[in-house]
DNA sequence: AGCTCTTATGAATCATTGA
DNA sequence: GTCAATGATTCATAAGAGC
């Protein structure tokens, strides 16, 4: 048996179906990954077709619940489009292929995106949300709650008071779950259990490379779901975020993707060698 | 055939299933509602098993698809409660089945509950959001989004300012043909049109009766899917707020509900006798 | 260091045009 | 006919440059 993960973080090229295979049974305490949404990502995964998809994705998910510990959590971030004026729904159909597969599905995270794609349609706003599906094998699994505590913001005291109509639409995130920026602010201020809305912008910097989410995301459940020495696995790591994070949180991690350019990438970028924020060059 | 919701305000007791069977076809604007949820109201609404929602609700939403427009909108509030650790998937299923019956998935809203039910459980945050699901008969439906723009977000007052170059050039015609339309889209703009993510605090009140939503959220939809003097339907009013605020934004509405003692509060509601956030006794 | 201002661009969607 | 490629639309964020 290879020694997965063992030196912070290991990175491996290939499918992830593969690669997963030949890991052992119960070994994972965390997979949290963003897979290559139907339709999307054509250029590099091929663009899999909404109709396919579920059958695309349940090898994969299968070898995911065979290496998870029974105290182990699946995260999974998906979004479905629209097409002609209609949300697909291959993602619902996803969430109860997986439960007949067997997993629990526990939860719906949603994370707000607040900088979400600009444009203007006739018939829809601009989608600003994604899920962040919670997958258990056991309803025993492990969660750190006091690790994600938030400082009660002061929206509690202002806004509660004055309910008006402009509330609707215009969030104030100084906290709700949104893991805040300045820790500074948080000195002396109480804090509370966040809920299952997440408040973070999407990353946009200058990279080239597939940007997923922003590190505090995974961060947040990596410490949610994780302690310190625990193994964390990305099966499409794109950019290497999460294991990036891992890394850096104490973790082991392990990022799987099919594409070599990623893989390459997310070395250097856990090698410290090359911020991912830095403006780089690809060819 | 009778005279619907003529009055400005229609209360009717019964089972929407029935009362709607007796309505015309294409005659309503905007169905938007808060049906009893699976496994809740037990009291009032007899809590309909989760595994016989979709055959519960189908019959009542096939006459919500003949009473529609065609450039009509449904507005449905729902989310699923966990049970033994679990996510119900019935809503899930619900709006494959609604597919089915002939009605398009156009989008799902998230509303943001932000002063959620508080509470504690180890394995599981507070739930903070619930579904708003927007179907449609046809790809043509009516939507105002004027009605429901919100003011710019802070950065602007620094951009707007002094706009960059870049916003120029993407505001203008790649051709070049064009003289563009630039500055003027931009300056002095005040508000903007929001996303899929709404942002409300449920209300709290005292109210016995099943409250639903905050009456800013059925202002936003009735705003934004009708115009005055068009008809709007909620088949389950509960204590009748969508109808209320129908009946305020100078629209004709008519409510439906089963259990008696909604109607009448209902009716007090809206005959302005009775402001519902009041303390009052219900048996 | 700490501001302000400039610039780039992001899991987008739809209508239109062209093959 | 279908289906793929292109253009038009548009908000919020952070990196970087400048002062």
């Amino acid at each position: 048996m290879k020694n997965w993960g063992v030196k912070g973080a290991d990175l491996r090229l290939g499918d992830c179906r593969n690669i997963l295979a030949e890991m052992p049974d119960n070994c994972a305490d965390l997979i949290i990954t963003s897979p290559p949404y139907a339709e999307r990502r054509k250029d590099t995964y091929g663009g899999i077709p909404a109709h396919k998809y579920v059958e695309w994705f349940l090898p994969r998910s299968e070898q995911m619940l065979r290496v998870l510990k029974s105290t182990g959590t699946f995260v999974l971030n998906i979004k479905e489009h629209a097409e002609r004026g209609e949300r697909s729904v291959y993602v619902l159909e996803l969430i109860l292929a997986l439960r007949k597969q067997g997993w629990l599905w526990t939860e719906e995270f949603v994370w707000h995106k607040k900088n979400s794609y600009p444009g203007r349609w006739p018939n829809r706003f601009r989608d600003a949300w994604e899920r962040l599906l919670q997958f258990n094998k056991s309803r025993e699994f492990n969660m750190y709650q006091d690790e994600v505590k938030v400082p009660i913001g002061d929206w509690a005291q202002s806004r509660l008071r004055n309910l008006g109509g402009n509330d609707l639409l215009r969030s104030r995130p100084a906290t709700g779950s949104g893991m805040g920026r300045t820790v500074s602010n948080w000195a002396g201020k109480a804090t509370v259990y966040p809920d299952n809305v997440l408040h973070l912008a999407a990353e946009c910097g200058n990279k080239k490379h597939s940007a997923v989410f922003p590190e505090p995301l995974p961060a947040w459940f990596i410490r949610l779901f994780t302690k310190p020495g625990d193994f964390v696995v990305d099966p499409f790591m794109g950019s290497g975020t999460a294991v990036a994070v891992a890394q850096r949180l104490g973790r082991r991690g392990l990022g799987i993707d099919i594409v070599p350019e990623n893989v390459s990438l997310a070395a250097e970028r856990i090698s410290g060698k090359n911020h991912p924020n830095k403006k780089r060059k690809v060819a």
